[in-house]
Order: C-alpha cells, then sequence, then structure tokens
DNA sequence: ATATTTTTGCAATAATGTTGCAAGTTTTAA
DNA sequence: TTAAAACTTGCAACATTATTGCAAAAATAT
C-alpha cells in the first residue's frame, strides 16, 4: 500500500483511491491490461470516465505505456524501465498468446534495430510476437 | 477495373460495386488504410456496415491485412506477397510517420527473429517503426 | 432467362470514448 | 490543525465506432 503511493507521489500525482486501486491491479496482473478489464476487476466502483483518465494520467506519467494492437482495443502495461514524463524508453518486445489472449511484456528482450530505406528515419520501434506462451504450452 | 475484378474473383468473391471501389482506395493508396478513411474517401457511398464487412472479408481472404496501432484505430493495407485465404504472411515491417500520420508496408524489410525466453513458441511477428518519412524528412 | 446464392442496406442495439461542470478530495501552507 | 488552493471525481450528455438480424437487391450459376 505505501508503495503505491510512493509511485504515484514520485511522480507528482494526488493518492486517491481509484488510482490507488488501478495501480494495484496492474502491479498485481500478469499480463496487460484493457479498459474492460479494469472495469471488470474493480466491478465498476469507479466511473468509466475516471478510468479513462487514470490510464491516460498513467500513460503520461511514464507509470504504464501502451501496447499496440490489431483489434481495435488498446493495453496497458507497467513500466519496469526508467520511463518519465513524457519519454517512454519501453524498448522491450510484446508477447500475444493465441490461445490464452494473454499479452506479456518480455522484458529482457529487446527490440532489434532494422536497417530502414534511404529516406526513412526511426525514433522509436516496437515488435510484438504472437504464439504460445509459457502457460499454454 | 478488369485487374481489381480478377483480383476478387481469384478469391472467390462476387464483383461488386463496393469491392471494387474499395480495392480501388487500396490499389491508389499511398499508405495504409482505416475504416474512417474508406468512409471519407467514398462519401459514404456505402453503408458503414458494408465497409466493415468487406474489410472483413478482405482480411479473411488475404487480400488486405491488419497493422496494430496504439490508438484504437485498426489499419489495413494490401498484401503484396503471397497470402491465401487464412494464410497471412506480411512479415515486413510497418512504419508510422511521427509527422504526416502516413502508415506505410516497408515491404523490403523483414521482420528480424529474437530469441524468447523459454516456453514461449513464436508463430508470426510484426514490428512497427515511427519516425519521420520520406516525405517529410 | 431464371433459380440459387451471395451481398447490401436498414434498423436496432451495443460498446467505446470524450467534454464540461459542479461537488468532493487531496494537498499545501499558514 | 485547519482553511484555502489545487486537483480529481462522477454525472450527464453526447459522439464515435462496431455488431447483428433480416428483407430487398444484386451477382453468379444453370
Amino acid at each position: 500500500m505505501i508503495q503505491h503511493a510512493d509511485i504515484l507521489k514520485r511522480n507528482g500525482l494526488s493518492v486517491t483511491a481509484s488510482r490507488t486501486k488501478i495501480l494495484d491491479l496492474f502491479l498485481a496482473a500478469e499480463g496487460a491490461l484493457a479498459h474492460a478489464d479494469i472495469e471488470k476487476n474493480t466491478d465498476a466502483a469507479y466511473d468509466r470516465v475516471t478510468v479513462y483518465r487514470t490510464l491516460q494520467t498513467f500513460v503520461e506519467k511514464g507509470i504504464v505505456h501502451q501496447i499496440p494492437t490489431t483489434d481495435n482495443s488498446i493495453l496497458y502495461a507497467l513500466c519496469k524501465q526508467d520511463c518519465e514524463e513524457g519519454h517512454h524508453h519501453d524498448n522491450h518486445v510484446h508477447f500475444v498468446c493465441n490461445q490464452c489472449e494473454k499479452t506479456f511484456c518480455l522484458d529482457d528482450v529487446i527490440v532489434p534495430e532494422v536497417k530502414l530505406p534511404k529516406g526513412f528515419t526511426p525514433e522509436e520501434a516496437s515488435m510484438i510476437v504472437a504464439g504460445v506462451c509459457i502457460d499454454c504450452k
């Protein structure tokens, strides 16, 4: 509990019930969470608007990062690296399990560099691998 | 025009006005298209449901592929490779321009393999690089 | 040319996301 | 410790995006 508040304070955020609870969910989660997961796991105790705003704030502060998907949902996962306000450094690979549908951060697998065609300048890169996860194999 | 019909027929699809027009848009497009782009470019001549269903059909037939994003929109782009029904082989890198916001398929840049932790089995991989594109540099 | 199959558009509904504002909470600082 | 200031929440209203069933229309096959 004290730990949660610290994370919030360190990022200049007031410590509120919803933020503490949502942060709690992320710390306990095995994989990434979508907005819908959070609503479900809190029994809709918080207004959906609050959840949207909390997630947005967490992204801005570098507490969580977004994971690209092909299914019109945004996934969020805790930043384990040295992310700061406005500066994400989540250069790890994400893994989507085709069986259980969970998404994991592979924090130790770094996104490799690629050589781009002339004229294209890279700034960030992300990589998603789909397959069978360690729990479903 | 004949060419478009051929692509449809080859995939066992009836040739209809909406499918021909939407395929047309993809063939003419420089980058990837979202559902909204298609509605805009057709002056909403086709019902939005038709557009949804057409895109879904094209994905299933391997005519277009989806590109993951972090902004709750699904992007679609023509498959240039040997994609067949239910079997996509779009192993190229996608590039999102931070300035013009366009998304490109870099057909010649192959997604590199990465070594996954024990227990994770890869099946497909996708990679998105963001930066400045050739038109905006 | 017509029967069969497929696709489309409408209507209804659901899910998802956004904004302004008043009321409530948290923090600051005396 | 408490009052003022700053920030956060929830409500209401609204906007956008997506899905389903079904009858009418169009495309294909015979």
